[in-house]
DNA sequence: AAAACGGGGAG
DNA sequence: CTCCCAGTTTT
């Protein structure tokens, strides 16, 4: 047997019963495509049933607004996706009347869809034979033919794509694509794969010359920075003053408190004569009488401070405004602040 | 070619 | 702590 039908047989035993497996509605595809980015199937699991209920189809989602939409995304992270699908959505209600597209060519024009993503829609809906290249085809890969060009590369990324098109099973696209990410997923992982049980281990080159836990190779590229939030929570207890973050930065078009940024955390007790607070709670820590949260990002640390004023100033900047406490709900926020919120609030 | 973009879970 | 997750876009 193949290296494809060997895959697609263990696949038929083994793989996990996920809804998006279910249809071949090219939406429905594409919802569970985005959000599962670079995010995993059980982190992403509870977003897909609550986009595909409030948004069954591409035209509710197209007569969504971006608040609404950033607001169902909020906890996920990477918003960029949850923007470029109301756009894609809105485009394709337009230009497509409605009917989501299946063909790669056209898919790959769409806002949001890369090579993979486009392979995957297509295969799954319509089943054309395209090879989808995700995290785990370039591990199985990797380690199968003992390549140890950097997967993050560009000439890598082409090398793999090549090889990957080249083991499709174009009898059936959409299966073995399944397969070959179900298969990196739950036996060839990254820590601790199941050689043990593998069916196609006999050929395996990482397997034979015991190389899997080093491949494969990825260059490391991340410069991470440091950066220091002093947050501003003006309000009475019932209402605070909030303000909508631009584009060009982490959060785009999310809401936020009043920030300061500084090359270092603003001192609580010299700086300012606030009225002090007592929180503690989860991720947050008491120094100096103010709340610190530290927020790992991917490419950046976020030392946050958050300080409480209570006294409500009468003129505030242009685009600012006081957010009532029970409208948070319709407010998509960033996780630090809506961690301390919730807990400042109590709810 | 490199950097930016979130948040969470595993080891 | 490090690595990685059904990657894409921007610089």
């Amino acid at each position: 047997m193949d290296f494809s039908t060997e895959l697609i047989n263990w696949y038929h035993n083994n793989k996990r019963d996920l809804p998006w497996r279910n249809t071949t509605d090219a939406y429905i595809i594409w919802l569970s495509e985005i959000i599962l980015q670079q995010t995993r199937v059980e982190q992403g699991m509870p977003y897909f049933y609550r986009f595909a209920e409030r948004y069954p189809t591409v035209t509710a989602f197209a007569a969504a607004n971006e608040d609404e939409v950033l607001r169902l995304w909020q906890g996920l992270g990477y918003y960029s996706r949850g923007r470029n699908m109301l756009k894609t959505a809105q485009l394709v209600q337009e230009k497509y009347n409605g009917v989501f597209p299946v063909k790669y060519d056209e898919l790959i024009k769409l806002k949001g869809v890369g090579e993979y993503t486009a392979a995957a829609i297509s295969s799954f809906s319509a089943n054309e034979p395209r090879a989808v290249v995700d995290g785990n085809v370039y591990r199985v890969l990797a380690r199968y033919f003992g390549i140890d060009e950097p997967i993050n590369s560009p000439k890598g990324k082409k090398i793999f794509q090549q090889m990957a098109n080249q083991m499709l099973n174009k009898e059936q696209p959409a299966v073995h694509n399944q397969a070959m990410m179900e298969f990196g997923a739950m036996l060839c992982k990254p820590k601790n794969p199941a050689c043990g049980i593998c069916p196609v281990r006999i050929g395996c080159v990482a397997f034979k010359t015991n190389a899997t836990a080093w491949l494969p190779v990825k260059l490391k590229t991340v410069k991470i920075r440091k950066r220091f939030f002093n947050y501003m929570l003006i309000s009475d207890g019932q209402k605070m003053l909030m303000n909508k973050r631009g584009e060009g930065d982490i959060w785009a078009n999310m809401y936020d408190l009043p920030l300061i940024e500084t090359p270092s955390l603003l001192d609580p007790v010299e700086v300012l004569h606030l009225p002090q607070m007592n929180v503690f709670g989860r991720n947050i820590t008491l120094k100096d009488n103010s709340a610190i949260i530290k927020h790992i990002l991917t490419h950046q640390h976020l030392f946050i401070r958050f300080f409480v004023l209570k006294d409500l100033p009468e003129e505030i900047p242009v685009n600012w405004f006081y957010a009532d406490v029970n409208d948070l709900e319709n407010l998509a926020l960033p996780k630090p602040i809506f961690i301390f919120i919730k807990y400042f609030f109590n709810f």
